[in-house]
DNA sequence: TATGAATGAGAGTTCATTCAT
DNA sequence: AATGAATGAACTCTCATTCAT
């Protein structure tokens, strides 16, 4: 009764990100996710066969989660240069939506990356193809300037996510769209040609 | 004779952060430490009260050591944004020199945020301080076209940082004074005035 | 079934109790409590939440079991004089009947104090407090001559518990309710009208 | 120079029991007493072959001392009344006036017997055997009831010493000599003869 | 004589994990 | 499907003691 196995597991897996993210991977134990959930800790062990797992399970719903939102918004027909925005946008619209991932700073995701590097490294890939895509569409159109689409693809979409955890991190500014808008114009600037 | 005891801390110190580089902060062990320094577990004692001592020492060698380059860097006569790039630059540059913090990648950066919190704070703090005294320098001389002094040198000091670790972090780019260069044109093109 | 996890937990406190007994407070470990317990030393951590609190229940015990045999005697429809003699039999014969304290000696009172220093205040407190009651009622009958009641009812509760113990302590005497009448009547006529 | 070796063992004798005083047995380390020594913890070991060593000699430094006091006032030619009070006056005045032992309260005093109980029970036994010539004394004089010599003998001597530590380690009364005439008035009643 | 430096042996404690029920 | 109870393994830290100098 009340939910299957696998709406339980992910009833687990929400807790267990909540849970993570008030306290940090290092000391979120299985006794936490477990009182967050109801349950007694062995009960965990019904639903996931080890912490790693659940980890990994956490990591891969917040993930996904995150990605469904960037891929509708650069689907969007709108010009590269939205387009790119859009990207940095949706990573914290889609975030604040899901309920997951606001505040999942810096250090949170590289504690996760230790427990689900493949993972992370996977959401890398596919987000730094896409920004590639846009890229090289912008410069098809003659709006930017790029001279290595390699670098310039990892430094926007890796790099980008880097420079806004970490600032957003320090818990010295707020974040909101026109933070993000600010922070478009700047690199946008940056790829223009002039 | 074979060195002070502070030469034997310092030699612990820098141990401590090729090993904690290894396995994270969080799986390196006192033992591990030990090991490293051809030493017993409780020896380590004798130089340090306790791990968090330790770590804290640690945090606060790389910084200082950092920090120390770029304020060299900052201090040579030269423009505005080849000073900005000096401050990317020195990070690197000065890190390799030290045989520290090469590599010590936004993981490690972060859970050592956990122990020495207001030290990295520390740090950012007079890093965004230089920042915005370039800012406001090249501002004056017409170089920069700045709207948000606050924003921008927030951007540019611990979101650049968050930016180069995130990106080299992900070990897809090996790390370049080209590669910083590189960088610096795409941010100094969005800093300019048209 | 075997016993509610509060039984247990009275298991392993008496347990603690013997084994303190047999090697003192310093030289019991967790370990030591757990094989007297044919238990894991982990697995203490399950009913105390560290050995302090153990040491602190099981100090606890000790004194109410104590106390409670105390009041039942004062209670009794009997001159002050026995009411006195009384107090001091409970102790021990209490505690003979539920199995702690017995050779509680002096060594370890000592250093349960400096853990649970407060529950041996409690203890004397109320145990003083007793006595001061039979002072003055054998004083108001005229049995007594008592000059300062503050001083002599700390000599009868405190200062007889420390008597008695450090006499059984030496293990040159048995402890016998005789050895108490013994006890009693010496006192009993320093406290006497001539 | 500065005093033989015998010299300097005694003083290093003489500052354990100060710094046992201060924080008890348990809590004092060599580090402390060679600090209070003003010499490095391995030094000790050049005086001491370990610890206990260490301890034992402390103990017996303090047991003689207090029984020289205690010898030289039973010699003085009284009454067995007057001699039975010096008995307990001596413990603490030559205790004062040694510096040793003041506040050398139960819980220290229980500890060390731990540590060199022979040399305690040494000094038990003495005690005790002194007491008995004085009860058997005022036997004799006809001026106090006994029955069991043994007994009482133990009451005054050990007991009567666990009465006085045991009030005075509760902190809630003064040691006067006042007090101790008090507590001899009152055991005094009980031996006389009516 | 004195000590800086090192260490082994343990102590208390945490936590992911197991298992009978 | 759930859990109370138990545990091994690992970790940090303490301290008496040693030894080369």
């Amino acid at each position: 009764m009340e939910g299957s196995k696998d709406e339980k597991k992910a009833k687990i897996i929400q807790l267990s990100i909540e849970t993570i993210r008030k306290h940090g991977i290092k000391k979120t134990t299985i006794e936490d996710i477990a009182n967050a959930s109801g349950m007694a800790p062995a009960s965990i062990y019904y639903y996931f066969s080890n912490k790693k797992e659940l980890l990994r399970a956490a990591v891969s719903t917040i993930m996904n989660t995150v990605f469904d939102g960037i891929e509708i918004a650069v689907k969007s027909p709108c010009s590269p240069e939205e387009k790119l925005i859009s990207t940095w946008k949706a990573i914290f619209l889609e975030a604040n939506k899901s309920g997951f991932f606001l505040n999942l700073d810096m250090r949170v995701r590289s504690q996760l990356m230790m427990i689900a590097g493949e993972i992370v490294d996977e959401f890398d890939r596919r987000h730094k193809a896409l920004v590639r895509k846009i890229l090289l569409e912008g410069k098809k159109q003659g709006v930017f300037h790029v001279d290595d689409i390699e670098m310039t693809s990892t430094f926007l979409s890796n790099g980008v996510w880097g420079l806004i955890l970490n600032t957003v991190d320090h818990g010295k500014m707020e974040l909101t769209e026109a933070w993000v808008d600010e922070l478009g114009k700047l690199l946008m600037n940056g790829l223009k040609k002039r």
